[in-house]
DNA sequence: GCTCAAAGTGCATTATATTGCTCTTTTTGA
DNA sequence: TCAAAAAGAGCAATATAATGCACTTTGAGC
């Protein structure tokens, strides 16, 4: 299963802000293997350490309606 | 760690849908059991299983900027 | 080219999510 | 109130996520 959308938020987040995955890693509690693991794209995270890499970026993670189309 | 946010979107989506907890599992193919633990508050899943009951509901998993205020 | 920082990978261990089975509890509606 | 349906829980087995360590690769600047 492919989580590239939820990737790109969360790379582009950290990005943003300029943390490096070790200061994130060392901010949201999370092990520097999982997070590199995750944004590298081989990883399954739990939601708990999916939670936590969010929230340390100012995120959250939710479920929206899915409208899949064309519809800006 | 709480989930109760996410749980409790999955389930008033999947309630609205009159979608039985038994359905849900079928139609997703995450085990019932799995759905039960979450559901329930007990689990902890991973993003695969989230996103396989989210996507059988027309739901996405995605992360918002946390506004974590009172700014409606 | 070289160097340093950041990112990615292999491997082994430990923790835990997933699963199926069975059983209990709760909810619903006749 | 009773019966059936739906939801929740205990248990054991299996799969796999999380972790730490060491090593490699990539990219930017000099």
């Amino acid at each position: 299963m492919h989580f590239e959308r939820i990737i790109k938020q969360l790379k582009e987040r950290r990005e943003a802000l300029q943390v490096t995955q070790e200061m994130l890693a060392d901010i949201s509690g999370v092990s520097l293997r999982a997070l590199k693991q995750f944004e590298s794209g081989k990883g399954n995270p739990t939601l708990e350490t999916l939670t936590k890499l969010s929230e340390a970026l100012g995120l959250e993670v939710g479920l929206q309606v899915k409208t899949t189309q064309t519809d800006v």
